[in-house]
RNA sequence: GAAGCAGAUCGCCUUAUCGCUUUUUAUUUUGAAUUAUAUUCAGAAAUAUAAAGAGGAAAGUCCGGACACCAUAGUGUAGCAUAGUGGCUAACAGCCAUCAAUCGUAAGGUUAGGAAAAGUGCAACAGAAAGUAUGUACAGGUAAUGCUGUAGUGAAAUCAGGUAAACUCUAUGCGGUGCAAUGCCAUGUAAACUAGUGCUCCAUUGGAAAAGUGUACACGCACGAUGCUAGAGGGUAGGCAGCUAAAGGCUAUUGGUAACAAUAGUUGUAGAUAAAUGAUAAGGGCUUUUAAAAGUACAAAAUCCGGCUUAUAGAUCUGCUUUUUUU
C-alpha cells in the first residue's frame, strides 16, 4: 500500500494552480471545500489554508500539516476506486482549530464523495 | 522566614509504527561523449543505508551593518536622525562607565539632560502695567516731564526672566533601491507590432553635442538612436548560482572599573521555495489537587549578522537590600 506523499506528488506550478482554479470544479464538505481537475496523467495535490482565517503562521502550518497527513494516509481510496490521476487542491475553510481525528474523518467523507460525484457524471 | 531589587540560564522527554526535506555511500535504470559496445563523464530517477533538520524571541520590520546593482557615489540646498561628558564597536537610535536632575527607607529605577546675549512665537492667576508698558500713595529732584527711590502684585517689573517632546540655531551622521538585489541557462518571431516624438553639427573608420534618460531638487558627471512616450495583443513567470563558516560558538590567559579587545586551544550547527522539521499509540517528567482529573506557554526560519521593542505556562541559579525571629 503507498502511503507516501513525496516532492513530485506536490502542486507546485504557478501555471496548473491558476489553471486548476479557474477551470476546476469543487466539491464541499464543512470545514473542507476539494477542487479538482481530472486531465494530467500525474497526481498533484496540494493543501490551503486562508490567512484571514488563521492570522498566525504557526496555526496555518499546522493545518497545512494534519491536511497532508489526512490526504497521505487516505489516498488509497481514490487509487482502489481506479482513479490514479487528478489535480486536487484542499482548501480548509472552517473557523477552528482541528485536531487529527476530525481532519481524518472529514477527508475520507470528501473523498468518498468526490469517487460519487464523478461516477454520477 | 517574609517582602523586594538586579542579572543570567532553561523552556518538555523516551520508545514503537507510518511519513517529509537535505546530504553521504552503494546498487539499478536512463542520458551524453568517444579512440565505439566497452570505457569515461556528469546529470536525472528509483531503492537501500547512514547523518542532520525552527526560536529565545525565528515575531514586529523599528534602527544599524555586510552583500548586490545603479556612476569610482561628487558639490550645494532641502529633508531625516541623534543630543550631558568620556569610552566600546564593522556600525547604531545599541552597550559600558560617569556627572546632574528626579523617584525609592534601601538594593536600585527613570530622564527628547546642547544653545534663550542671533531672531520669531507662546504664557494661567495676581497686578495699573508682562515690551509700541508707567497708574496710585509717600519721599526726592527738574525750567518741565514716571525723571528717581520706596511701598504694593507676581516665579519674573525696565541694560529683565521662563519656554527649544514651539519654530529656530549649533555640532555630528546619512546618496538611492533591496536577495522579488544580481548573474547564468532554458523558453520565446521578442532589438517584435501600431501611433506619436526624436534622429543634430563639424567631419569622414574620428570628434563635438541638442532633445531625452539616470538620484527629492540644482550643478556637475555619464549614456545619448539598438532612443523615449503611449496603446493593443501575446509569451514567460521554470531551473542553477547567490545560499549559508558567520564582525560564529565555547574554554582559558592577559589588558581594561566595565562594555570590549588581543592571544591560545577546541568545536564545525537547517537551507525549504503553494515553502521540509510531521502524524498516531504507549509511557514518563513538571504544576494544581486527598484522589479522579485538568493544565504543559508565547510563537515557527525565508540572503546573513549586531541591537531595540513586544509576547511568554512553568522551572533553575547568582549577587544584593529592607525587615522580623532565633543563636
Amino acid at each position: 500500500m503507498d502511503l507516501t506523499y513525496n516532492k513530485t506528488e506536490k502542486l507546485k506550478r504557478q501555471k496548473t494552480i491558476n489553471k486548476l482554479f479557474s477551470e476546476g470544479k469543487s466539491v464541499s464538505a464543512y470545514p473542507l471545500q476539494l477542487i479538482y481537475m481530472i486531465e494530467d496523467n500525474k497526481r498533484k495535490v496540494g493543501v490551503s489554508v486562508s490567512k484571514r482565517k488563521f492570522k498566525k503562521a504557526v496555526e496555518r502550518i499546522r493545518i497545512k500539516r494534519l491536511l497532508r497527513e489526512g490526504y497521505r494516509l487516505n489516498k488509497s481510496i481514490l487509487i482502489n476506486n481506479k482513479l490514479d490521476h487528478y489535480t486536487l487542491m484542499i482548501i480548509y475553510v472552517g473557523k477552528e482549530m482541528p485536531d487529527f481525528k476530525t481532519i481524518d474523518l472529514k477527508i475520507k467523507g470528501i473523498l468518498k464523495k468526490l469517487i460519487q460525484t464523478l461516477k454520477a457524471n
